[in-house]
RNA sequence: GCCAGCGUAGCUCAGUGGUAGAGCAGCGGUUUCGUAAACCGCUGGUCAAGAGUUCGACUCUCUUCGCUGGCUCCA
């Protein structure tokens, strides 16, 4: 984490007073208004109101506008410290402010700030006066629930962002605005990886032929780094009764992520959303030696899950999708190495990847949510949970810590990454599981001849295929390495005559599995370019009378950079080389 | 799921109550061209779906579906 710096905090007080002064518009214009809370964020502020009609777009010029007369006012923001009783009285009228006021210590003073006509309940700092508030844009309204819980009452939410000059404040629009060429629905699109059809389902992508090409790819990566690290690899069904599902604790802990079940001469059938249980059932296949441990078990298991619709978002957020995933059985004196073991897989990955803004987080559990979200064993929550912590303090490994973030059977690592447009997600994840062993009856017999339960490991350093290439298309911006890339050379005949000598280089590169396709469009040659650059393509080789004549061929990489003629055996090296190192560079 | 907004051709978007438009893409033709957009022509839409108001609805109202931005939730 980045330091603070006296500058931050300055802007923190700044963007915090906005939120203030956007509540004192709103004040004016909404009279009847009940205020909830408004702190600063990230690159801006918000405020939650209770109001008397839902806001629209068209209010947002108007609370600016408002906004702006009391900056120009320059109205100072006084601080007046009262007692909860005196609180009580002044916000009679705000049912928000009351329960928050209920909440706070008995004896402690409290502090409201005033500016003009507003007052409102707060802890500050503040600017000395509004005129301190220099550039800022009210950029979007939201519904949010009253404390984050949507149990709770829906207030309408009013985001701004707000910076010391204007020009910062251009440089962070512009940046939104650049943010949102690399979303990943876009480029999915322009450059055919995958689509949505309505017919066909919300969260259900479809892949096209050139996303086909990606996952086969990732999916290449994974059987051969697994395999060097002692995986064996699995096949399971899709969907299984519903008992299987009731042992592993997958109902009730997590049943409302399931699709309904179907049922069939009288029994029901659910189909998976995790590939765990049947995992399980491969272990259980047999009775376990200790000399059997770790074991490995690893598929790209098909996996669907009912999100919730608002919450789905394009790729990065589906109801069918394929995980990396795999389960490593193993004792406990094992755990250490085996989920470090984990980690430094990750690490592998995502070197490969180029993969370097992420941070680990050890997500753990929260004893409200012991037997509901949770299984309710609190022992055992903490003893792994330590033993987490333990490995990761063993390795150095960086990590930070959240409690109620935890899988239902125990805590996790989980690889937090930001998508183009800000919103974090999880990557990819190693979870530890003390509770399905037990809930399977899974067992091994240890060195003395005694059935142990064996620790379980989940671990999905790639994720899904579905986040996982959505994150790729942000990450690359479309132009992915050349192993990994759809199309992998682009053959530009400039003329018609020069179609027979380009099919026989088309064979030659194929003949050696490089993904590579003709362009015989009778276009000429310029525009056959610029195609190939708004697709990406690694490589573009242009063959005219010269190439022809000497017998090579001319090489133009995606950078723009050109390559002196060389034979296409040559050529053909290059590639193949560059696509077995799966390096990022293009030479 | 909740709040708000949006849904017009494959894509990007015009079109505010009087018979649906552009650019790109696609198709046909001319052109055979040297490192990011040649020229001419053509095709293409139940204006998301359904109901209502109206002499008349892409346009107004309601319902449903989908998408977008948040909230909640998550690989």
């Amino acid at each position: 984490m980045v330091n603070r710096t006296v500058e931050d905090e300055k802007l923190e007080t700044m963007r915090h007073s906005a939120s203030h002064i956007m509540a004192e518009a709103v004040q004016s214009i909404f009279p009847g208004a009940k205020f909830a809370i408004g702190p600063a964020i990230e690159n801006g502020f918000y405020y939650d109101f209770d109001l008397p009609r839902p806001l629209t777009p068209d209010d947002l010029p108007v609370i600016e506008a408002k906004m702006g007369e009391i900056i120009a006012s320059n109205t100072p923001f006084i601080r007046e410290e009262i007692t909860r009783e005196e609180a009580r009285q002044l916000f009679a009228a705000q049912p928000y402010k009351l329960e928050l006021i209920n909440e706070l210590p008995e004896n402690e003073k409290l502090s409201v700030y005033r500016q003009g006509s507003f007052l409102d309940l707060c802890r500050g700092p503040h600017v000395k006066a509004s005129g301190e508030v220099k550039a800022f844009k009210l950029i979007n309204i939201a519904g949010a629930y009253w404390r984050g819980d949507e149990h709770q009452p829906m207030l309408q939410r009013i985001y701004g962002v707000a910076f010391d000059t204007r020009e910062a404040l251009e440089e962070h629009l512009a940046r939104l605005e650049e943010a949102k060429n690399r979303d990943h629905r876009k480029l999915g699109r322009e450059l055919e990886i995958f689509i949505f059809d309505d017919e066909v389902g919300p969260g259900l992508p479809l892949w096209l032929p050139n996303g086909g090409a990606m996952i086969e790819e990732i999916e290449r990566l994974a059987k051969d780094v697994e395999f060097e690290h002692g995986y064996v690899r699995v096949k399971t069904p899709h969907l299984a009764k519903e008992d299987l599902f009731k042992h592993s604790g997958h109902l009730p802990y997590y049943a409302e992520s399931m699709y309904p079940p179907m049922e069939l001469e009288g029994v029901r059938y659910y189909i998976k959303p995790m590939n765990c249980p049947l995992h399980h059932k491969i272990f259980a296949s047999k009775t376990r030696s200790y000399r059997d441990l770790p074991l490995r078990i690893a598929e790209y298991g098909t996996c669907y899950r009912y999100e919730k619709s608002g919450e789905l978002l394009g790729l990065l957020r589906v109801r069918s999708m394929q995980m990396n995933d795999s389960h490593i059985y193993c004792s406990e004196k094992q755990f250490d190495q085996e989920f470090v073991g984990v980690i430094s897989l990750y690490l592998e990955y995502f070197k490969i990847f180029g993969i370097k803004e992420y941070y680990m987080r050890l997500s753990t559990h929260h004893p409200n949510g012991l037997g509901k979200k949770y299984v309710n064993n609190p022992e055992l929550w903490l003893k792994t949970e330590a033993m987490v912590r333990q490995a990761m303090n063993n390795h150095n490994v960086p990590y930070y810590e959240v409690a109620d973030e935890a899988a239902f059977y125990g805590p996790k690592i989980d690889v937090q990454i930001k998508s183009a447009i800000g919103k974090e997600f999880t990557l990819a994840t190693n979870q530890v599981d003390f509770a399905q062993a037990e809930r399977c009856d899974l067992k091994f017999v240890n060195e003395k001849g005694e059935e142990e339960r064996p620790l379980i490991i989940h671990r999905a350093p790639l994720g899904t295929h579905e986040r996982f290439v959505g994150f790729l298309l942000e990450h690359y911006a479309g132009a992915f390495p050349v192993w990994l890339a759809p199309v992998q050379v682009t053959i530009i005949p400039v003329a018609d005559r020069h179609l027979e000598y380009a099919g026989r280089l088309e064979s030659d590169l194929r003949s050696r599995d490089i993904r590579v396709k003709i362009d015989a469009r009778s276009e000429r040659m310029n525009p056959k370019i610029r195609q190939a650059q708004l697709e990406k393509v690694p490589y573009m080789v242009v063959i005219g009378d010269k190439e022809v004549e000497a017998g090579t061929v001319s090489v133009r990489l995606r950078s723009g950079e050109q390559l002196p003629p060389q034979s296409s055996d040559a050529f053909i090296e290059t590639v193949s080389r560059i696509i077995a190192s799966r390096s990022q560079d293009l030479k």
